[in-house]
DNA sequence: AAAAAAATTAGAAAAATTCTAAAAAATTTT
DNA sequence: AAAATTTTTTAGAATTTTTCTAATTTTTTT
């Protein structure tokens, strides 16, 4: 657990909204000026690795990277574009028992209009 | 409908595995080899808008795209990355049920370990 | 058949990610 | 605690993926 290891969790685990590799590095540049570009992308990839993060795929842009607690999905608005967790408990045993086979992880999308849109 | 959007679609719908917009790029230019990278884009950001396909994102590299008829999900394993569809009947409805707002689409990535691995 | 609209092309440009080799930091061994 | 080893970081180049642009071609409408 380098400073720099340590700073990138800080700002996935510190802010409620999801952000990219690029946002990841422009808020860790702030905090530590010296931090390079190639160190959040392999903070990024490990932490995913180790399962301590996961990454959400930006259907078309940067993927987004997400605190891994709990098993959620994640709704999209198809007006705004603006992404919510959403809790789905016991939908991982759902899965495993359709499928017969215990499953890893699952990462589930949800387009929708919101309630404001 | 261009023959270069029918010839992408024929793609895409010819084949049981998912590929990625440059896979495609290439398989169209065996067939018709003039035919441009852009359009392949152009192309597949239409038809899925008018969801004719959808894209499934890749985890990291790049996104698929898939003939978009029935609701279902991806299964991934991590063992040997394979992709297989995995239906999921009514899992549009338990999800709209859930969330108590009717739902556009969903995307569901299931990671496990197949059989085989 | 002419005019207008839409789609395609090729390649440049931009954006996102990975790679590389040297330097720095952390860890292990002595 | 110093030396040696391993791991991580850095900066920037390179690569990969996607988008943009302006000219041309194709299709559709009048």
């Amino acid at each position: 657990m380098t400073r720099q290891r340590a700073l990138i969790l800080d700002i996935i685990r510190s802010d409620k909204c999801h952000h990219t590799a690029d946002e990841i590095f422009s808020m860790a540049r702030e905090r530590m000026p010296t931090i390079s570009r190639a160190t959040v992308y392999n903070n990024l990839h490990s932490l995913e690795a180790e399962k301590i993060i996961r990454r959400i795929s930006g259907d078309g842009s940067s993927d987004r990277y997400d605190n891994a607690f709990i098993p959620h999905g994640h709704l999209v608005c198809i007006g705004c574009d603006k992404m919510t967790d959403f809790d789905l408990p016991e939908l991982d045993k759902e899965i495993s028992e359709r499928l017969g086979e215990p499953i890893d992880s699952f990462e589930l999308k949800i387009r929708y209009l919101c309630p404001e849109c």
